[in-house]
DNA sequence: GTATCTGCAAAAGATTTGCAGCAAG
DNA sequence: CTTGCTGCAAATCTTTTGCAGATAC
């Protein structure tokens, strides 16, 4: 199936695109090319730049979509799943849940028609305080 | 007016930072580091890292509002205007338009209520080929 | 005066690139 | 076999940090 994916994409089929391909089709939640490349060297001899040009690669192809974080880093998802997710971090402690209904169709619709962009695509992520470190925080302003 | 806000933060009213806050004032968009401190140098000898480290200050304090944007870089822009802006990035020639209203209020009410987290902010930019750049393209894939 | 700010240069972290060797079609 | 893929190391880009001197209050 992943297979399938690269060869209608015109890129030739290796074994690091399948694995890459496999390893988001398995997350949850979109993953940073640093965990992504931690997950693929299990399997497979793998450089990060390797890692890097291969998602850079797949997100040029529309297979990948690629989400620049609040934190310097970027998030990776599959681009085929039904519905893409967007991210909610937690500023203290750094867990990260993900939002599964993406609220921005309607919106770029509007925004295509009154300013003649054509949309190709958006990154959205939110920040806040888990109800962990809420408990934890003494302060609370 | 700015050496109100910046005593009223509980920081020291130096002509730099009341430089930054006054270029950002007058700004119609989120701007850069890098604009920023280039508009500042005509201005007065400022350096790098001082451009820097004040608008992680003047953020932490609330007084800017941070974006990261699409491309590494942040985006910043006052955090005491009625209602903060979005911006739409031309991905072929790097034009920035900005949406004035942003739509993610009722969202976020209704993510605080579903995850337990305190939304403390979010980042949001939209990508997309300007009219003219549509037109000088050739292919329309 | 003293705590805070600032410039400079050097460091850090994420990502990209050059190049020589390897592998898919 | 030829074109495209890969690893390694070095480069790049934005942002952060250490430290000695300057400035606001």
């Amino acid at each position: 199936m992943t297979s399938k994916l690269l060869q209608s994409s015109g890129l030739r089929c290796t074994r690091r695109r399948k694995l890459v391909l496999d390893i988001l089709a398995h997350a949850k939640i979109p993953m940073t090319a640093e965990e992504i490349h931690a997950e693929a060297v299990k399997t497979e001899k793998i450089g990060f730049s390797t890692t890097y040009r291969l998602l850079a690669q797949l997100t040029e192809h529309r297979l990948l979509l690629k989400n620049d974080g609040c934190n310097g880093r970027a998030y990776y998802q599959l681009a085929t799943a039904p519905s893409h997710m967007h991210t909610l971090h937690c500023i203290l402690c750094g867990d990260v849940v993900s939002i599964d209904h993406c609220p921005l169709a309607a919106l770029e619709t509007r925004l295509a028609a009154e300013t003649g962009y054509r949309i190709t695509g958006h990154n959205l992520t939110f920040q806040g305080i888990c109800p962990n470190c809420q408990k934890l925080s003494i302060c609370d302003s």
